[in-house]
DNA sequence: TACCGATGTATCCATGTCGAAACAGCGACG
DNA sequence: CGTCGCTGTTTCGACATGGATACATCGGTA
């Protein structure tokens, strides 16, 4: 089972999606709205009621000509550009979002701030942003959460080296042990037992690995932003 | 214009999403498919027929009890509640993600070694994760690519008090001046100028900005991992 | 001026989705 | 043993989506 993601973007009610995405890079690689919807096996008819429900929301994205030696064609516009690197933006980052680990701590809220609250958990507190469950209630204080932290946000360092405590932005400090390895081409993922039921998992560059030097048994910080993670009510 | 998002699991082609989440919290609610269907004005036909469909995939969701004095009842199993909140998790996570604001720096990339790749912008070099576009390949060396910075991975540091630039993980530093600060109840967003055509946007307290006393024209250096940028390629 | 291949526009139809409705089966309880 | 309210299953039809098709229109070019 994996997190799967479909991005969009929104504009008076009507989403500009991954089909509507794929329809005018073949608009832009065939030149026309025919060549682009036999190349993509969808009715041109259809084609065309989308561009034009897109365009009532977005504003002119085909630039289309009619008559001439070959019959006309059509041209994306500067907004067509534009929006197909924003969505394909959001994707880059969604996809990565909800692929890379993230680790699950489960505590009990202590105290609130407006978005930002302390948790405390079995490695102690933990400043973490409150959000609302879908359907449900930012979490008060007293209600348990769960809160998540992106194995992307989280930096290790060395103990000896570690940072102030309150030295830049609020952080999160947790001392561990590292468990695991995870070496690809040129990313590791290193999993921290924090004394927490999952690992805490962080992102980092095989330099920072060889800096470390970790390996199983060694001892880490981690550490992760207050904005970074995200608390929501457990059941 | 705005990001939306649409997340969900799968497992075996099937798709468990934000309407059946929907489903199964009515039927946890009512204490029966029935009670469920008629709460969200869903046929109960149809009801089941899904309920069928996300078994087949994940497994045990409801158990289904008939007869009884009260006709009988649904419950939901462990399963079915630890997907509810991991589809939970991820969309709080994702939402998080969506509306948080990016800065897109263009760059050339100069080096790359596998997912990491070096990138030449207006601020100076930057280490990014390269990440293939929808429906295209990772950006080769000389390529034009687009680097996105979300702000609650940035962290802000005084001048004075900045890190060692190769001190604990693959670090991106760029010293900026602020140009504005939009606070929010507990979380601001500082904008700070780093002479890219998009501003750097950073999230923090508002503890850490009485901190480092932040202001518009304040000199400041950001920072942000490599892993949690991504680079895709520029039209 | 005829041709060509695109844009416009309309109608028809296959398909899939989903609610409505009806009915059988079940089983604890009074 | 009958009642009750759920589960289980089927059939029907409304509706939206989207392909297939046909035909008019446009306007450079030969």
């Amino acid at each position: 089972m994996d997190a799967s993601v479909d991005a969009q973007l929104q504009s008076d009610g009507v989403a500009f999606t991954a089909a509507d995405a794929e329809l005018l890079r073949a608009i832009r690689d065939a030149g026309s709205v025919a060549g682009a919807s036999e190349a993509l096996g969808r009715s041109r008819a259809r084609a065309l009621d989308r561009i034009e429900t897109l365009e009532e929301a977005y504003g002119p994205l085909v630039e289309r000509r009619r008559g001439g030696a070959t019959g006309g064609g059509s041209d994306l516009t500067e907004t067509a550009a534009s929006l197909l690197s924003r969505l394909a933006r959001l994707q880059a980052t969604l996809a990565g979002t909800a692929s890379v680990e993230e680790c699950v701590i489960p505590g009990r809220v202590t105290e609130r701030d407006g978005e930002l609250g302390v948790v405390a958990t079995d490695a102690g507190d933990l400043r973490a942003r409150l959000v609302a469950r879908d359907g449900g209630d930012v979490p008060e204080v007293d209600s348990p959460v769960q809160v998540s932290v992106r194995s992307d946000a989280v930096t290790l360092h060395a103990p000896t080296d570690a940072p102030a405590a309150g030295g830049t932005s609020a952080r999160n400090r947790f001392e561990g042990t590292v468990v695991g390895v995870d070496a690809g081409e040129t990313i590791v993922c290193a999993t921290i037992d924090i004394r927490t039921p999952d690992s805490l998992s962080a992102l980092l560059t095989h330099e920072s690995l060889d800096r470390l030097d970790l390996r199983p048994g060694s001892r880490v910080v981690a550490s992760f932003k207050a904005t970074a993670t995200r608390a929501i009510a457990a059941d």
